[in-house]
Order: C-alpha cells, then structure tokens, then sequence
RNA sequence: GGGUGGUUAGCUCAGUUGGUUAGAGCGCCGGUCUCACAUACCGGAGGUCACAGGUUCGAAUCCUGUACCGCCCACCA
C-alpha cells in the first residue's frame, strides 16, 4: 500500500478522504464476521429519521460511535456497528404533508395509496442522503447490514411483537380520553405531547341556577370553549361555601343545558372559585372525576376532531363549525353580553402540544390500543438498579428510573397513513363485535365467519423502534446474528429519547429475548449555539456536517466534537465563526500533516524497527520520547476504555504536537539532516512513535491517520484493518529519562523566557551559566549539550557556580539557577526588580510550605509520598532564595 | 409542585478517589517568514474556582445554606 507520492505541505482534506473511504469499503473492513472467534462488540445506531437530513447532532452522535467502534475494532474485537433508518411515522408524514401543501393537497385528495407512495419518493431521497452523510463523516458501519423499520422482515417482527404481547394480555384495546392532535389527526402518547409554557386567561364564568333564577355559582375555566360538553359542577364536599349545593342543577350559559352539582374530592379549593365544571369528553381528569361518580354519565363530544365545535344540539347554532380559538372568543364575548362573565385573570400554565407540528393538543375520548406497561417495566427498572444497565453520566438513570416507576400505559395507535398498520381485523356483520388480532389477515371472522376489516390505523413509530436491536438482526427468526451480536454493548444517543426509545428498547430485550439490548448508554450532550439554544431549522441557527467536512475535513469535525464533548456535556457552535469552532481540529490535521511530511521524507530507505536497534546508542531524548509514548499509550487506551473520549483525543494531541513535534523532532533534526551521528536510530524511534501516535489518534481521525500510514514504508496493511491497538511496552518505561529531560526542556525554556524579556536579537549569541541543583540535572545538561546549544540559540553553556554580574536570572522546578550574562546591554535597576519580584514569590512559597512542614499533623497524617514532595520543595525553593539573593547583591541592589 | 445539572481565564470548557505553584483550545499582547507546518514557532498577560458557613493537617473537589442560570417530569381546571 506505500505510497512515495510527495505530500503536500497543506493538509487537504478534500483531496484524500474519498479515496481513504472507498479503499475501507473496497476491503470491507467495517463488515463483521458472525462466524470468528473473536469477542464481539456491538452498537447498534440510533436510526435517524427519514425525514430529513442529518444536522450536526447526529455528526456528534455518530462521531462518538465511530470512535468507540473504532477503538473496540482495533483491539481485536469482532466490532459490529449496525446502520439503518427509522421511518419516524407522524414526523415523515408531516413534512410530506407540508410538501404537499406547497403544492396545495392534502393527503386525502392524494388517498392512502397514493400518498404512501408519495412519502416513499421522500423516503428514497433523504435514506440515501443520510447514509451518504455517515460515510462522508467517516463512518465504518457494516453497511451489508443496513435496515429500515419498514423492512419486510422488520415489519414481521412488528406484528409478531403485537400479536404476542395481545395473546400475554399486554396490549388492550381502550376506551379513554387521550391526547389528539387536531393538525395532524392522530391520537399520541403522553410522551409526544410535550408541555409548554403558555400565557392564557382563566375566565370566571357564571353558571345561572337551573329555572332562570338569578346568581347561581361561579366556575373559573382556561377552555370556556368546551363548557358545553359539561355533565356536572364538583366542589369538595368539605368546602363550606357551597354547603348544601348538592343537588341543585344550574345551566349551562348560552345553552341551557342543566346540569348538577356534585361533590369530588378531586377539587381543589384554593383554585378559582373552589367550583369545577367537569367536562370529561375533552379533559382527562374530568372524565375520570366523572368516573368516580355514583352518576352515568353521557360524555358527549361537542368539538369534531379538527378542533372545530360541532354541528350537535348542545353546541348552540351560533357556535357551531367555529374551531375552538374563534370559539373561545366568541363565547367570551356573548357571555359579556350576557352578564355571565365575571372577570377575566391573566393566567400562565403549562399546555401539551403535539411534539411534531406543535399544536395544542385537544384531549378527546376514544377507543385506542394500548399497550400495559408496568410488567414490561419491571425488569427494565430491575435491570439499572442491579447494574446490568449502566448511564454514562449516572444522573441519566436517575431519569430512567423515575419515569420507570410511574410508568403509565402506553397508547400505540395512531390515525396516520405512514407506518406499520395494526394487524388487527374487525368483524363487518352486524352486532359481532368480535377483533381478530393476527399476524396475516384472517379470510373471515373466526366467531361469526363474517367478513372482516383490517384496523385503519397504524402504529406508533416508537412501536417499531423499541425492536431495533433484535428486529435487525432478523427476529422472531433465531439467526445467526442474533445468536452471536445480542445482546449488544453501547448505545449511543441523546438524553431526550430515554422515554421514547432507551427505555422502551430494554423492555422489549428482557421480554422478548430475555436479555438487555446493551449494558451501557453513553449520553451525547446537545449541539447548540452560542446563546445555549438547540439548533432548530424554524432559528436557522444549525450547521451542517458537510459544510464542515468540506471546508475543514471530516476528521477536524470530528476532532472538534471528540475533544469537545465530555459525556454529557453540550457542545457549543457558532455558525457565525466556524473557524473559531474548528480551528484546533483543522490545526491539528495540518500539525500531524506536516510531522508525517518531515518524517516521510527522510525515509528513503526503510528503518529498522524499534526492536533491532542498539538501545546503547540512545540518547537521553530517544528514551524521553520512548517513555512519553508508553505512558500517552496506556493514558489513552484507558481513557477510551472509560469512554473518556475527551481524555483521549486531547491526550494524543498533546503528545503529537508538544512533545514530538515541538521537542522530539527538534531534538532529533541534527541526526536526520547528517549532522549529527546516529540518524539511523532517530529514523527507526520517529517511525516507532509516529506510528503508535497514528494507531492512538485513528478513531478519532481515521482519514488523516490512515492516509499517513499508507506512506510508511515499513506498514503494508490499512491501520484499520492490519494494525492492532497498540500496547505500551514496559522496557521502554524510563522515568529518569523523564525527569532529565524535563530539566533540560527548563533549562531552554528558561534562556528563551531571557531572551524574550530583554528583547536580545534572535541572531545574537549568549552564553549560560547553569548551576545544577542535583545530579539528574548536571548529567542531563551533559547529555543533551548540542540540543540545548541549538534550541535555547546559545553559543556556549557553562556549568560554574560563580556567575555574576549583569543577566537574566531564571530557576528550572529542581532549583537549578540559570544565569544569562547580557554585559552592559541591559539596564541593572531592571533586572533588580525583576529579581526583587523573582525573590518575593519565592518568600511566599517558602512561608507557605514552611507553614505546612510545621503543621505536626500534616507530616503525620497525611501520605508519606505529599511529604516528601513538600520537603524538596522546601528544600529546592531555600537554594533558589540564596542564589537570587547572592544575584541581587552582586547587582548591588 | 417534584426531580436533576450547572456557576473555574475575555469566550467555550477540562479538572479522575480531597494533596506540587488550578489546566486546554480559541481570543489578546510582544517577538520571529529559523531548510515539516505562518493552519507555524518562541515568550507573555489574564482566575480571591458564584456567595456564606462547616468538615479536614489540607477543599475548585466533601457537607449545609443562599443567589442566579438550565433541563426533565408533573391531572390546580
């Protein structure tokens, strides 16, 4: 696979990422292999929806996937990273449904078939879009096993879910008051209809004792509009304003309907009047205060289901075909005029809106199918409080938990065209009611052998969703697949679906292959932008993933959001400054671009590797940048494995560009460019290191990675396919080099920090004075005399420990005092006050860890090792004092 | 009303079980086009870790309270 084409001094992501993605696909390295012997590692992707395209939450989302299966498939694992599409019912076939708006249809002028297949036509267009999307972001999902929910064999696996879960006596039919959007038609789950916050009015309306008398009692309502649907008044029966009420009737206003006064100790009496009409066809707690009554109750429904009042004899005429805002106004107003409207109070409260138009929900009694949910919940509930099921952050299970415990049943059928259909069959002769629930349509009613009609509906989405991790992989059928990926590991996705699907899905593991669909749910903060708003296509503040990719690269996207996103946390973007969001990861592409460019070029001939070179003839800077590597190795395999991904990238980072780029290739370019000796060495420990940083940072940026590696000379399979996840090796472990080193990047660091301060011309030579606090030091100068010359631009280095007159002072973390002579050349009441400020700080280090070492109990409780530390620190800060003190009074300040 | 998270540098955020002088990226200031990279290099400024108590030899970290943000849930119409 080694390339010798001269790369380009830009990294140009553009230029290469395609092609790395086609070679992945070419040798089918994403595909996973039922049949090894390896141990298994399974996501399954949280199936996007097919209603639009991917934004940047699902870049984050599946970024972090691509990282863990990455990670996991390096290791050695048999990594299995199923893709596919959620059809995404209610919300496909709104965005269809406004398609046709545009051209003025609806779906009913279109009829079911016809319609269907327009959603397919949509379906086609963005399935493809967002698959495309995946792979553009580097994606490596076993593409062979792509599904959708609406798949023929998923689809079996629907009805064969509903068929079962009906004949265990889990799924019901009922007839209660559920949450109906009038926009899109459909009844929805108590989940789908989201609360919002809205400013209202609660109106105080007078209901006129039955017979026209005058007065009568005061009811306050948010929703007058449904007042004619009204079958009683309650108060609490211990409330003594209305003692003695029972039992009277009073009239509806505007139409004259009576109704009675009951007692509910549903009511609360601090609320309004402490008189509550009760309106059970359209409010959920009145049809149950209506319930609880000895009374039975007609529930009539007095608003049709588009919200509008209905054309029935309680409504009066005046009113009638008026949808309920028009409604409300109306019947505000002819109340006024009536006298009957007491006062009008502002009022805020919290509405249910359809979570996809975002229409004020209507409650409306109906017959829905349900689904029971507390025996279902208990093992999902079991499962987190045991641990089999954990949350990356923990905080999440506490959700899980809760929602767990209060669970409710679930209301699963939906008046919509664009999903399963309900495989149930209703009875068409008169007076059987008899319903046949069955996987493939009965040829006729089984009681009465009439025939039947299947259900109109279809299911809600989230009723094929919770099947995803078995029903892709072929369910109710024992395949292959299911026997070796289920249960799978980690599931990757947002903290706003735990209701709608986390939850849901380990329900249906433990009752339908009686195990969890995965172990751990790693939480993906939110993308947002810089006022911490969610993107949202009506703010048009979001971002698209292939804007990035095109003008920064896949891998500095990825970068951005691995880095930026700790589990949990929220990833801020600005769209307004994408270069400020992207910059670090674009940088960072360019920074490894051009340490790969530097190295590649001096391989001319292939090195030997790490293991066949003479360790005698290496440098104090070869063992350091050996060390570093084993330690950012094992730092960063464990970070991943605590999907600590943030960790990780930042981890690698810095070891590529602080530690091999800005010392380790400095260090090394005398020997590469032949003038120094031991250049075959420097070859073989850079292409060591390069390669280890290469493997470390590839599930984080598998493009670039891998595109460096196919230029190594030694390297003839793909990083991802070939190469295993490194490990670090002990005998390169090396803490004294470490130390050493690190007193010679001081000793530098500390000349540079002279130069700086007096502003010496980079062309001018200095020379140092260095005074060593302990032997690492002097010997580490030794060693690395020539580096240290080039680096810190010196002339000479001197090891004396009389220097005096003029300089630039500076103390390396041992107490090693460096001293710069600039001669005349600097002005001595500046350098005092430098070392005045120098000598201050050092007093007030000294006073404090003096403070400690003479605190008894310090030096006897706490850890030997802090003591220690203290006590050189004490030791070390004392020395610097007398040197800058012995400075100062040379100076003769 | 019940949960739950946050408050650390100008901005966005890290900070593992309490333990060197609290870090990063971006931005800012000063200096460099030094033969891999100006998407770079070198140096630097900038923080009483929201506030008040407490525990401890020692607190950004643990406890209590306060003040602001935020999110989730919830049948006072």
């Amino acid at each position: 696979m080694t390339e010798t084409t001269e790369l380009a001094p830009k990294y140009d992501p553009a230029a290469i990422e395609r092609g790395v993605y086609q070679a992945w696909t070419e040798t089918d390295v994403f595909a996973a292999d039922v049949t090894s012997e390896r141990e298994p590692y399974v996501i399954v992707i949280p199936p996007p929806n097919v209603t639009s395209v991917l934004h940047m939450g699902h870049g984050l989302n599946n970024t972090i996937q691509d990282v863990l299966i990455r990670f996991e498939r390096m290791r050695g694992r048999e990594a299995l990273w199923l893709p596919g599409t959620d059809h995404a019912g209610i919300a496909t076939q709104n965005v269809v449904e406004r398609k046709l708006a545009r051209e003025e249809l609806r779906r009913q002028d279109l009829g079911r078939e016809a319609f269907v297949e327009r959603v397919w036509e949509h379906v086609r267009e963005t399935g493809g879009t967002i698959l495309d999307q995946l792979k553009a972001i580097g994606c490596s999902c076993d593409w062979n096993r792509t599904r959708f929910t609406l798949d023929d064999s998923y689809s079996r696996a629907v009805k064969r879910v509903f068929v079962q879960l009906h004949d265990d006596g889990l799924i019901y039919r009922g007839h209660r008051v559920i949450h109906w959007c009038p926009r899109c038609l459909t009844s929805l789950s108590d989940e789908e209809a989201e609360f919002r916050e809205r400013d209202d009015h609660l109106y105080y309306i007078r209901y006129p004792w039955a017979g026209g008398t005058a007065d009568g009692v005061i009811v306050a309502t948010t929703r007058p509009e449904t007042m004619f649907g009204d079958v009683c008044l309650v108060c609490h029966p211990e409330d003594e304003r209305f003692a003695g009420l029972t039992g009277r009737t009073v009239a509806i206003p505007l139409s004259g309907v009576e109704i009675p006064i009951e007692h509910s100790t549903a009511v609360e009496r601090d609320f309004g009047t402490g008189m509550l009409k009760v309106t059970p066809a359209h409010d959920p707690n009145d049809f149950d205060i209506a319930a609880a009554l000895p009374e039975d109750f007609d529930t009539p429904d007095t608003m049709t289901p588009d919200a509008t009042m209905a054309d029935v004899p309680r409504v009066p005429d005046a009113l009638r075909g008026l949808d309920r805002d028009a409604a409300r106004r109306r019947i505000v107003e002819l109340l006024e005029q009536q006298g009957l409207l007491v006062k009008v109070e502002p009022y805020r409260h919290s509405v249910r809106h359809c979570y996809r138009c975002h229409t004020i929900v209507e409650p409306r009694l109906s017959d829905q199918w349900f689904v029971r949910m507390r025996t279902l919940a208990a093992p999902a509930l079991a499962a987190y409080r045991d641990g089999a099921l954990t949350f990356m952050p923990d905080r999440w299970g506490k959700v899980y938990e809760n929602w767990l415990v209060g669970i409710r049943d679930w209301n699963i059928s939906r008046q919509l065209w664009w999903g399963h259909r309900i495989p149930a069959w209703y009875c068409e002769a008169d007076g059987c009611e008899h319903i046949t629930v069955a996987e493939d349509a009965p040829a006729a009613c089984a009681a009465c052998g009439g025939s039947v009609r299947q259900d109109e509906d279809v299911l809600d989405t989230w009723f094929s969703s919770w099947l995803w991790p078995f029903a892709t992989m072929g369910w109710p059928d024992r395949t292959p697949d299911l026997e070796r990926f289920y249960p799978g590991h980690t599931l990757v996705t947002g903290p706003d679906i735990i209701f709608f699907w986390v939850a849901r899905m380990v329900m249906a593991g433990y009752h339908f292959m009686g195990d969890r669909p995965f172990d751990t749910v790693y939480m993906n903060g939110i993308v947002r932008d810089p006022q911490h708003r969610a993107f949202s296509k009506s703010l048009g503040n979001g971002i698209d993933p292939l804007d990035v990719v095109e003008q920064y690269g896949a891998d500095a996207l990825r970068f951005t959001i691995v880095a930026g996103a700790a589990a949990g946390t929220d990833v801020i973007m600005d769209r307004n400054d994408l270069d400020a969001t992207f910059a670090a990861g674009r940088n960072f592409a360019n920074k490894l671009w051009n340490v790969g460019r530097l190295i590649l070029s001096h391989l001319a001939s292939p090195p030997a590797p790490l293991t066949e070179l003479d360790r005698e003839t290496f440098e104090l800077g070869d063992r350091w940048i050996l060390a570093r590597c084993q330690r950012v190795i094992r730092e960063t395999t464990t970070a991943l494995d605590r999907m600590r991904l943030n960790d990780a990238a930042n981890l690698v980072y810095h070891f590529v560009w602080d530690e091999l780029a800005d010392w380790y290739l400095e260090h090394v370019k005398p020997r590469l460019y032949g003038t120094a000796a031991g250049g075959d060495v420097a070859r073989g420990i850079l292409v060591h290191v390069f390669g280890r940083a290469l493997q470390l940072l590839h599930p984080v940026m598998p493009f670039i990675t891998e595109e460096l590696w196919r230029h190594i000379p030694t390297e003839h399979e793909p990083l991802l396919a070939g190469a295993r996840w490194p490990e670090a090796d002990p005998a390169y472990d090396d803490e004294e080099a470490e130390t050493a080193f690190g007193l010679v990047q001081g000793l530098v660091g500390a000349v540079r920090t002279i130069r700086a301060e007096y502003h010496v011309p980079p062309a001018a030579t200095l020379t140092a004075v260095v005074t060593p606090a302990g032997s690492a030091a002097s010997s580490a100068f030794a060693a690395e005399r020539e580096t240290i010359l080039r680096l810190a631009k010196l002339a000479a280095l001197e090891t004396a420990a009389d220097a005096e007159g003029i300089g630039g002072h500076g103390v390396l973390s041992d107490g090693t005092a460096v001293f710069v002579p600039l001669g005349d050349a600097i002005d001595v009441d500046r350098e005092c006050a430098r070392l005045s400020e120098e000598l201050t700080r050092i007093d007030g280090l000294l006073t404090s860890v003096r403070g400690k070492l003479a605190n008894e109990n310090f030096v006897t409780r706490a850890p030997a090792d802090v003591v220690e530390r203290e006590r050189e620190k004490e030791r070390s800060w004392r020395e610097q004092q007398e040197t800058l003190a012995a400075k100062l009074r040379a100076l003769g300040c």
